[in-house]
DNA sequence: CTATTTGCAAAGAATTTGCACGTTC
DNA sequence: GAACGTGCAAATTCTTTGCAAATAG
């Protein structure tokens, strides 16, 4: 288990940091996208991130929601992601996590995290052997179906993080 | 290398067959934009097929293209893929290739393929220790920036085969 | 104060659908 | 000739943008 060195204060105030260099602005509604994106740190969509904030800030519209994640992809605070239920999705990037990937169930849409040295390490020999790239991120997905009877989270987007070769510093 | 065992003929005849048995027919339309489908073979989007499918058949429309996709993703002739661009691209599954990953240049959006047994197995041992699941399918990209001063391909969507771990039954 | 941000609604882009007409089986 | 497929355009869905009013620095 590796998480949680970072707490989500500190987060917005690096954040902000950020958008002063860019002769950005921090404002309310920011903060408080920012505060839940990190708060809530699953694979989150624009609508369901919306329909949280709203619940403090209920003035709030999907346009800031958009430009929010926006630059926090753009500064690296979020990474997005598709698996393929026409949302974008986005990841928490807190700094102190290493790149995980994914497991995908096909009949729930459930996501449980994961990460894996030997995958990790191979991802480097072979980007390595192809010579000419240097490597900005790697999205490892596996799409399985749950071979319990029936899945037990139909239509949740629960997230689990399970650590398979120890790799926490 | 492990391609070119099954010819597009072939193909297109056991899409039919599996179109037939499902009440469905096939018609000059769809076997044109399998035939080019197959043909191309690489990460296509429906608008590039489109406008390939066309030069024989000009009044075909998105519609059918985006239809006959559908088809092909359902019976497992095809394989969706989102590089980050916006647009599906669909995978070709010839049956005779193993599953194979990516590297994604984010520069000039060039992709190209690999198989790597490592990763394979060691996937295959992730998902089993996991318990309850069966895999479906992985997807493992990795995006990187080329080293090389300049990318040789700005904006088209080439692709090579780079075998790492020779993998040919 | 001035530039940036917001919220709304309208515009865009990718994909799907409804329907009259055509084609396959 | 009945059922399915096609092509078009309209509808949906997700995302971006324009603009007047609000707000941060």
């Amino acid at each position: 288990m590796s998480q949680s060195t970072t707490d989500i204060s500190a987060i917005i105030t690096r954040f902000n940091q950020r958008l002063s260099e860019a002769g950005l602005k921090s404002t309310r509604q920011r903060d408080a996208i920012v505060e839940r994106f990190f708060r809530i740190d699953k694979h989150i969509s624009v609508e369901e991130l919306l329909e949280d904030v709203r619940r403090l800030s209920p003035r709030i519209g999907y346009a800031t929601v958009y430009r929010t994640l926006k630059l926090l992809v753009e500064y690296r605070f979020a990474e997005p992601r598709q698996f393929g239920d026409g949302q974008t999705r986005f990841d928490p990037v807190t700094g102190d996590d290493h790149a995980h990937d994914h497991v995908i169930c096909i009949d729930c849409r459930r996501v449980l995290e994961f990460s894996d040295e030997i995958i990790n390490v191979r991802v480097g020999q072979i980007v390595a052997q192809m010579g000419t790239f240097k490597l900005t991120r790697q999205r490892l997905e596996l799409y399985a179906r749950c071979t319990a009877t029936e899945c037990p989270h139909r239509k949740s987007v629960a997230a689990q993080v399970v650590d398979l070769s120890a790799d926490d510093d």
